[in-house]
DNA sequence: CATGAATGAGAATTCATTCAT
DNA sequence: TATGAATGAATTCTCATTCAT
């Protein structure tokens, strides 16, 4: 009750939706470099040049941030998938296209996998009522689906691929690769963030997902001996 | 005189070596559980029916603890793996039952896959240091290498297969399952946990692997179009 | 150019009275409810349908309000009470009057004792050089004075009584009752709120007020010896 | 994690028992004194010569240990009014010493009552589970019950007199009077903390609670013993 | 007059770490 | 070795107040 003093004017935007999304971006680095329990509040408000009372404001709780950080960031890998148009693309290519891009999209966002992950370490709570993202992915299933049943028609891709697991394989096949670069690195001796290494892994995942989907020539028999 | 109290809840072994591992096993849980962040010291003394004291009589501090954690964690699925005897195998039985492995590995030990995540969230300054940890991966590389030149022998293999990229797909294939089922199971609204889908993951897994390592009668002519 | 829209959920009345006078109500309702640090400015606001700045406008600060809600609560009791017309009425029916008064203004608004409470914990401070609050008391026991001497002259009251006294007993015996209807209730295990215990309080504290002004016949002689 | 500094030595008494009274005192003299919304957990550990984290190591959180010193409270009025061993007096001498002491008690504990009031404001939430308040204050009523049956049987007291109306009006009359000592003050112009004002006070409240139950027809002579 | 974004000083609570016993 | 009380610097969140529009 004792009056509080005046403020230094600092950003002083009056500008709520810049605000907002300032607040956002810089939440969302913040929780990519250090995870949700080692993100504070305090950095992501100088970091958006806001002060904590606006992050309160805008967002109610540091989880609720969170959890529109995460929907940011669904929403802008969609979008940039989306933005391929892989209906328009030949199958191979669209399927070759599809991991190229995601291993770019993590490339350049390496922070999307550690987001990715601090919400897999909660289990998922906080994205587990977004009607909003759930809504998201469906078209895009569809669209895999899609290429693939034209990959049969066309004679290029085998019968019978779920695209679900499809999908898990070219985003795992990247995705691992970043993700556990760090460790990887130390384990196996080598610089996996060396613009040789990137190359030729994006290569070898290329083959990997191709030889999935493609029609093989290869005798059934050869893959007898898989037994336990 | 009477005989003092004993000590409320606490166990009071007096056995150094068993203290210091149920400290060792409540951190693992914990940090597997919650992250390094996420974690505290004093629900790990809880765990382990110690008391926070200890964790530093043991070990230094939490950061200290949790590479403790981390070369144990590395300990046992290399040791597990040294078990399987692969280098006994044939070629192709040998890379499945390595595929199947690490699945059930993945399986069975989720807080492997957190603690790793956690371990590259902190760019792996953790085991940056560790010798014994570079020490135990360097036999794992030359046995994998090993297989790959006798399955190449025995006409069953691809010739130059790099060992790494390989395992690195091993890994990936499974890993990213388990680490992203959570928000998996919402974005593509299956239950990623049921037996039906694991036993699905788990065959699809072995076949990628094997399409990748067996030597394809595919002319070569047909991965041309693999234009950007 | 087509209008503006109007702004969201506020009433933009641009009435400056009514404004001011939903901004009194709601913070007497705020402060009657959690206190003086307990109420909330944003509450008031959001309940009065106007906006923080409203408040300062008309009511320079947090206290500030408070002394004012203080004022209107002072002025509203007496007004009432004037309304009563004790002077009216025969001596032991204004008494008895203005104990059903008393009663029945605390039942009907609780808030009131609750910001009387808020106000002694500040140690009056707020009203402390409030002269409209003293003048408006002055007439009251004054009031009470004039019934006393006619109840004195017409043989039904003793004679001696201190109107102000007197009037803390009238308010004590009902104000104690409310103030601690909830924490009563536990400790004595009844329902302090039920209508048979308001009725069978307000007929014991009748009778109370009635037993210390009434004319005993016992002689005075027989309490000089009470002292400490 | 970054590791933290050292302590500067403050207190480190090391006896918990007297850090949790100290914490104790220290708060039950905040609450008192600003309520519990305006009490500060900081002012507490200062007071108390401890830190915060005490005060969460031995209460849990600010309403917990609120709800502490209620009960602390209680416990202790009810152990004063015990000592006054009032079912070995004359049943007129019991009461007027109930009525003495309880005036005694809020003059000599002004806290008591704020702190009343704080959990009255809270709709006694605090201790509405508190089964230790609950019990101490059975015995209460029955003692005033037999006291009353005495008085009866005496032929000093009215009969039908219900002990928890009375003791309500015991407590009315001098609580009323401490807690609207600073606004009474205000109103009516008069210093109510003056030592003659207190005197008489407390005159006019034993006579208002003997002329409640003393039997109307009673010989002067039996009313002389209210020695203190 | 009216709005509500912005401010920054707290306020409650947590937590890694230390240390007397 | 073992205990858990004690420390104090954060950390999340709140809130009275200001001010540009």
């Amino acid at each position: 009750m004792t009056s509080r003093p005046r403020s230094k004017t600092q950003v002083q935007t009056r500008d709520p939706a810049a605000t907002r999304n300032r607040i956002l971006k810089a939440a969302t680095e913040e929780f990519a470099k250090r995870g949700l329990a080692g993100a504070r509040v305090d950095t992501i408000a100088a970091r958006a040049k806001a002060n904590k009372g606006m992050i309160y404001h805008y967002f109610e709780s540091k989880d609720s941030l969170f959890r529109a950080v995460m929907e940011k960031a669904y929403y802008d890998i969609r979008s940039a998938e989306r933005a391929l148009e892989l209906d328009r693309m030949e199958p191979v290519a669209a399927i070759v296209c599809l991991v190229k891009f995601t291993w770019n999209y993590y490339l350049d966002n390496p922070g999307f996998i550690t987001l990715l992950n601090s919400e897999n370490l909660h289990r998922a709570k906080h994205i587990a009522n977004s009607a909003i993202i759930k809504e998201m992915h469906r078209p895009f299933v569809a669209l895999l689906q899609t290429i693939l049943e034209r990959g049969v028609e066309a004679g290029v891709f085998r019968d019978g691929i779920d695209p679900v697991q499809l999908y898990l394989t070219i985003a795992a096949v990247s995705y691992y690769y970043f993700t556990n670069r760090f460790t990887a690195s130390i384990i196996f001796d080598r610089d996996f963030t060396a613009p040789d290494m990137l190359k030729e892994r994006l290569e070898f995942n290329i083959e990997t997902i191709l030889s999935i989907v493609r029609c093989a020539k290869t005798p059934a028999s050869s893959r007898i001996e898989q037994a336990a």
